[in-house]
RNA sequence: GUGGGUGUAGCUCAAGUGGUUAGAGUGCCGGGUUGUGGCCCCGGAGGUUGAGGGUUCAAGUCCCUUCACUCACCCCA
């Protein structure tokens, strides 16, 4: 019989690597937390309409890479291929603006996107996804920043490079564009074959490409910050001024162009060169009209999402930091000691001290090994001679050293031990 | 969706131009100590060589197909 194995491109999360998810999220709750952000849990499954309104009908994300299906022949369903969406779908959904204008919310999960998988990137991947809604002092920008290089630097990613980039809004995106197209007129067929779908789909993306021929040409293109209004100007600056407050130090990359059609005015990612091709850890942006395009009020936003898969990639810690070691292993011998040994290492277990023992009959020298594996602090052996004269002995495993302690009052003479470590 | 690379024990890898029973390290289990871990020594289990087909007296090795993994393009976290 052959087993079944996991979806492609969906990972499993073994036990070996779980301390350092649990670790980067808890260090995400709290920071967050420090700055005034909640939590906030939303569905992995939405409409499809909301991601198709949300993120643009023309991306890469909506057009090809969705896991969409028609759920009993009903509507259309799509696991989520981002988070943010959802947050503002949610937001509207329950009038949290209603409650207070401003809304700093985070959710921690999986995405779904069906890519061809590569190294950094998966069909299910994770995301610490925070957004916050009601504010667009360029400060937040800056603040929203500070928190989230605060946060890499807090999990021990050494040197996040930031770039940002300001996409200007939706008064004087058109002039860029507009810019831009006429720039391209007459060299459509030196571009290679992506540009020239780019072109009609996407023109500002024909501006990030890397190949040859297009890379030459657009060399002298007009570039984005040239064209921005006096508003979006103004706001770049102020963003750029508010991040030197706190020495952030940053590269302003005027190529930067997002894939997501929400983004305006800011917008910001932390790369690496060390994970291959799929170098962005962090992507983020401001978004001042997705709340109206999503059917609410004019409210303003900005957000940001963390690859946890390659935050986690970067994170230079040994496993072993955060796998618990065990306090105490029970050697038993015979039956009534294993007896004596279950109800001891329960009652150790629920007084908190991580307790193992054999439960398989094995010789004393196997359960030793295996005490040893575990790299427990103390051994209990319980022997059928120990238990005779109401005894048993305590080992010191790192030390080897050992002692001939009393049966009776063993739990608080144990605890005594464990806590004194 | 398009291209390249790789599939041998749980893991990391060996097996000159095809040639006996596919090996080693590590991990696992046991023994050396009839009741004491680590270091050392000895033993054991563990493989349809990803799968299917073909060439050949003979295939882990060559050919075809397929699947999986992987890297890159595209795109993105």
């Amino acid at each position: 019989m052959e087993i079944i194995t996991a979806v492609r491109g969906f990972k499993d999360i073994l036990p070996e690597e779980t301390g350092r998810w649990q670790f980067i999220e808890a260090k995400a709750r709290d920071v967050f937390a420090s700055f005034g952000f909640r939590e906030i849990r939303i569905p992995i499954l939405e409409k499809t309409d909301l991601f198709k309104r949300g993120i643009g009908e023309t991306t890469d994300i909506v057009e090809k890479e969705m896991y969409t299906f028609l759920d009993r022949g009903e509507e259309y369903l799509t696991l989520r291929p981002e988070a943010t969406a959802s947050v503002i779908r949610a937001y509207l959904e329950h009038n949290l603006y209603a409650a207070d204008p401003v809304a700093k919310l985070y959710t921690i999960g999986p995405m779904f996107r069906r890519e061809r998988p590569q190294k950094g990137r998966y069909r299910q991947f994770h995301q610490i996804d925070v957004e916050l809604l009601g504010l667009d002092n360029p400060r937040i920008d800056a603040e929203i920043i500070l928190m989230l290089i605060h946060f890499l630097k807090s999990v021990g990613l050494p040197e996040p490079g930031l770039e940002i980039n300001s996409l200007g809004c939706f008064s004087c995106r058109p002039s860029f564009r507009k810019a831009m197209t006429d720039f391209l007129k007459g060299k459509e067929d030196q571009l290679c074959g992506d540009c020239q779908r780019r072109l009609h789909t996407n023109p500002l993306r024909v501006f990030d490409c890397k190949n040859e021929p297009c890379s030459g040409i657009i060399a002298d293109a007009p570039q984005l910050p040239d064209f921005v209004c006096d508003r979006c100007r103004d706001h770049f600056k102020n963003v750029q001024e508010s991040l030197n407050v706190f020495g952030l130090s940053f590269m302003i990359n005027p190529r930067m162009v997002r894939g997501l059609d929400y983004y305006t005015k800011t917008t910001f990612e932390v790369t690496t060169d060390f994970l291959g091709a799929q170098n962005a850890i962090v992507g983020g942006g401001r978004y001042d009209g997705l709340v109206k395009e999503l059917g609410g009020p004019d409210i303003p936003g900005i957000g940001f999402a963390i690859g946890c898969e390659r935050l986690l990639a970067m994170i230079p810690v040994k496993n072993e930091s955060f796998s618990a070691k065990p306090d105490l292993f029970i050697a038993a011998l015979g039956d009534e000691s294993q007896q004596l040994a279950f109800r001891l290492c329960n009652h150790f277990r629920m007084s908190g001290i991580l307790t193992e023992m054999d439960y398989l009959g094995k010789s004393l020298k196997s359960q030793m090994k295996r005490a040893d594996k575990f790299q427990c602090a103390y051994t209990l052996i319980l022997g059928e001679k120990e238990l005779r004269e109401r005894k048993a002995e305590l080992r010191n495993m790192r030390q080897g050293t050992q002692e001939t302690i009393g049966l009776d009052g063993i739990e608080e003479t144990i605890l005594k031990f464990v806590r004194a470590r």
